[in-house]
DNA sequence: GATGAATGAGCTTTCATTCAT
DNA sequence: TATGAATGAAAGCTCATTCAT
């Protein structure tokens, strides 16, 4: 709370006035850090929307390790508070991994039915849960990897994303 | 400090007989977590290591699962010590996961070899690049999915190793 | 602390809203210690810088050893610090007692001239020097002596101190 | 007792063999500490017990400093038993004070009268209880100032005792 | 809205001491 | 004699929280 006060320029009896006390004003922050993160993918799949696919995938990448670079502070509570299960959190979390989840599948299936003609809805949902897998893959070694190192697992990653969708472009 | 006590069945003082004090407690056993995990991976790898390429991506998938789902307090200390940066820690993790990687890009390439004749160092050290991908993908979705959707993922993350070595397939 | 906090009535915790950490305050109490014998030395002096010198150092080793006597506590603490060698102190402690030397030779060397008309600076100087001596050793006997025997003590440095002067007053 | 028997070359449950307590060690040694300086004091009085007063009272407070000086630890250890006053020693404390200054005073009242014939009892117990003055305030300023400082603060001391001594030598 | 002052609860750590070996 | 291992008690300190102003 010291902290959180000093960095916002109040002392920390003041944060009451705000917050009735630590949970709640954590629970509020980590539902923000939350909604930042869905806000910020939204806009980048509206901004990229009529590219395509393989471009979109990409965007949605590299906004995801923009937006935990320059958030770090946020980005670590967010880690702290999946971690350290405080259990009222998870709950929470769970449903709002499901939907974000949900948006991304059905925002993707469109598109991925737009260039891939052929696909259906079971594999276009595969193919967005592969993506997601590496969305977290990236997310976590941003903690493990240096620099150097991590820009070259994005690139791992985007090329496997590549693979799957080719997987789907001839065949038809 | 109580906890750890209570739970080895001492006094939280005499922690300090064993340890000169919480940090380097954490340090160790922080070490300690890493290099389990090491040593499981290599005896998995050692098991298996007869098999096709495909079950042993398999078993070393399955193997850290298993291992952090029956490590999940040490799992958990280890996140805590990744993410809140106590930057002395920071510099042991980057080598440790240089050498665990370089560890299984090795073993790995040699079987990839084997079992895919035709490919090449370069390629062999993409498709491990991405299987450890693939590992990081899974360890942090631990926390984030609940048991039912986490199998769904890391049978998607199997797919998307098969189909990378798929590509290598008709080369024989 | 808890003592401390107890006797000025809050709790100990408490403490730590004014001072940084118990060296802290011990260092400022360690200051305050000092210059309260400094103000107070002055305020005896200014008192009776009128009367004869011989009445002027009776009053300020008297005052010495009341003020000591009325302020145990402090007295302890200073004793304390001076001994245990928190080396951080002892530049402050030996500038301090240039300071107090410097302000009492000067103070002493111009009523010794107004008294003792004919004594050089040097010997005002030495004369000076020597009781301050008497000073530290009565302070050091109070430690020491039962309440009589220090008595007795005294009188014998203010037989010293009288002796002093005395080579000087026949000049006149 | 962690750095006692660590200086010792033992650990620190060794010692229990030796003192029953920490109070008991801590009793002893200053008893052994006092003793110690008692007996350096008698066997440089023995030493020059042929030479001049001036001479054996220049030799007494120069070995008080020296022994000060080279057995540094004890004389920490002393002055803290003498300031935080466990009720218990200080009883000890003055019965030593007394029985050393007994002594010192019938070692000197005999050699004052050797060499200054005409001294009286009462007189040469004065100039005895001063000289005491005199090694206590060079005892305690050995605390306040730099060795340069200190040794001018000795020699003045010295010069004290000289002039008390001539106010005997002519006179007969 | 904001804060100075205070506190209870808890934490890490130190230290004298014990005791079986 | 000596020590490894353990501990109770207390110390210094942190931190979320409260409340009068």
């Amino acid at each position: 709370m010291d902290k959180i006060a000093s960095e916002v320029g109040i002392k920390p009896a003041s944060i009451y006035f705000f917050f009735k006390n630590k949970k709640v004003l954590f629970t509020e922050a980590f539902e923000k850090v939350l909604g930042d993160h869905l806000a910020q993918m939204k806009t980048i799949f509206y901004e990229v929307q009529d590219k395509p696919v393989e471009e979109i995938f990409s965007s949605l990448l590299h906004g995801t390790v923009d937006h935990h670079t320059t958030h770090a502070k946020e980005t670590n509570a967010y880690i702290s508070l999946v971690t350290s299960t405080p259990l009222e959190v998870k709950p929470f979390l769970h449903s709002f991994m499901e939907g974000f989840d949900a948006w991304l599948i059905e925002s993707l299936i469109s598109l991925l039915k737009r260039d891939r003609p052929g696909i259906t809805d079971k594999q276009a949902t595969v193919v967005t849960r592969q993506f997601i897998l590496l969305l977290d893959a990236v997310f976590w070694e941003m903690n493990l990897y240096e620099e150097e190192k991590l820009k070259e697992q994005i690139s791992h990653a985007l090329d496997m994303i590549n693979m799957i969708l080719g997987g789907f472009t001839d065949e038809k």
